[in-house]
DNA sequence: TTGTAGGCGTTATCAT
DNA sequence: ATGATAACGCCTACAA
């Protein structure tokens, strides 16, 4: 098959829509309705527009298609971190339902600072996405004016509120932490060391947590801050540090199920047993979490239909299918298993 | 500021080039090279077109730029999976390094099967992509005879071959077993369980070990081969089929350490101890091997450097900058701790 | 240093 | 059902 086609300067260039309308001995209007909008052309000339492309190696140009039709098909993700199990369910969904449905993912790995994600989506949108998702909530109010005047839908997603920029698909961080809250205040726990993620939904989980604590007079609360990544000798050093000053604890809250985990394993090898001890509570449902041992008690997001939603809820707009609602609370559960 | 600009037929577009030549008083051609080659523009038209830039809410058209130079400044990564860990810290260096040098990052999921493989990269390059980060080395011919025709620089990343397509960064996946197996038989063990994935490189590095451990006639080997995707708890389950009819092992041998710890987990719930009833050695030296407990004895591959590298010759290529050695090995690093 | 003309590869629109 | 023409927004090449 010979399909590098030689221009008249001798350099050898991809075939266009034209050296495979040449080929077929048709149009290239023909070519592209054929390749398109099968419907319209006639099965024998589809045929050998099929014939030609083949023979030519033909790869459309959607540079060329993007810029004629101002529809790119595709859609720009942008999220903090990837390397944290936290977003890599919801991200690899949202790349298969937009395969699916015929749509390319533009992956934007930004970090926590709501001015670096400013500038990246700045660039992004030079490409011209059909769509772009968004994690969280809160950007700068130079980003909502990008977006909005590039009149392009949105989705934000992992968190709640009633002014979205566009849609929104996520959970309540405030209630995942009341809820946490109350199910030690149920137990009638007063003594609380916070292992929290640096981030301000970690934080804002936590707050939760603390303002339904903080209604038993009793409550005595500890705190430790750690720097992302939130990963298990992280989690491991924040109870080495909690448990110094021989302080006792009836609970540890960790911002995510990682956190949990190193906080049970430094446990044990200082002796200690989990729940006999203490109670440890996760975040997130990570795959591990049911089969630790213990088994981690956590609170879990569908972090795989949340993507798919998000997909959905982007690509309907963008292709004129009604939208029912803009603004979708995913909810959480709360998931007791052996570890509180 | 007034940044949507109405077209004659009345409806709002976004600013193109035009526009802010318009507003600057200038050719859209000065604006160009203001924004692209400042070096060759007065100082001052450079700040007539800066302004005229925010006035005008201008946002460059890669579609259109990239359709006129052939360039895109878009990288296509092309992974089998996101959510295993394995792949992740690879991805993430390649985003961030990209993003350092001027490039987007169009990521595709294709799981583990080279036809799908085939077919997305197909429709990947219609976006004209500058170059392509493939996983692995075993693609179909059809992909091969694409990629070539498309003259696009490739590097094919995570394994080792004398022949691949373009570029090449990884490690010898048979070199990885065959260390496992010697350390094992240094031990002086012969009683050998598998855990391993249903992937190609995970069997490779399995057939690795065994082609080693075989030279002792005492060997003694069970296999049991998991399908993904290879969390903790197919580790787990992985372990307790092998446990199942009273055998004995001197070490399981796990193809990621997820499923180390998985298999690690199992073992303690059913009353033995690792290593002191049998050893257990994982792969990747993934984020918690280090810190779990007992810590993961595991082989080290650089996951991030390499994405890092990966990145960089392609970005060198594109660029023109002299690539060193096309083909490179990263080599591994056994990491013995306390589970083997 | 700045401007003009033409083309990159496709599709919308109007014509046949 | 198919074709001709004119955009889409930018940049290369040449001209001034």
């Amino acid at each position: 098959m010979n399909n590098i086609i030689k221009s008249h300067t001798g350099r050898s260039r991809t075939a266009t829509l034209e050296d495979v309308a040449k080929e077929a001995g048709l149009s290239p209007m023909t070519v592209s309705r054929a390749l398109n909008n099968p419907k319209v052309v006639r099965p024998a000339t589809i045929a050998r527009v099929m014939e030609a492309v083949s023979a030519t190696g033909y790869i459309p140009n959607m540079l060329a298609g993007g810029l004629a039709t101002s529809r790119t098909k595709l859609i720009a993700v942008v999220v903090p971190q990837i390397n944290n199990n936290m977003f890599v369910d919801t991200v690899q969904a949202i790349s298969d339902e937009l395969a699916a449905r015929g749509y390319h993912m533009l992956l934007c790995i930004v970090g926590y600072e709501p001015e670096a994600e400013t500038e990246i989506v700045a660039t992004l949108l030079s490409r011209r996405p059909d769509g772009i998702v968004l994690t969280g909530i809160h950007h700068t109010s130079e980003l909502k004016r990008i977006i909005l005047n590039a009149t392009i839908p949105v989705v934000e997603i992992w968190d709640l509120t009633p002014t979205p920029i566009d849609m929104l698909i996520g959970f309540s961080h405030e209630k995942v932490g009341n809820a946490i809250g109350e199910y030690f205040t149920a137990k009638g726990f007063t003594r609380f060391g916070f292992i929290c993620a640096s981030d301000r939904r970690a934080v804002v989980r936590k707050n939760g947590a603390i303002s339904v604590l903080q209604r038993n007079p009793a409550h005595n609360i500890k705190e430790v801050i750690v720097s992302r990544p939130a990963n298990m000798e992280v989690g491991r050093s924040a109870l080495k540090q909690l448990l110094r000053e021989g302080e006792r604890f009836d609970a540890i809250i960790c911002s995510s199920d990682t956190l949990a985990q190193g906080a049970i394993m430094e446990a044990e090898s200082q002796g200690l047993r989990v729940p006999d001890d203490f109670s440890v509570i996760g975040f997130a449902d990570l795959n591990f979490a049911a089969h630790n041992r213990p088994a981690i008690t956590t609170v879990s997001v569908d972090k795989w239909e949340l993507g798919i939603r998000a997909a959905d809820m982007l690509a309907d707009k963008i292709e004129g299918v009604p939208v029912g609602e803009p603004i979708v609370d995913m909810g959480y559960r709360l998931v007791i298993r052996e570890s509180a």
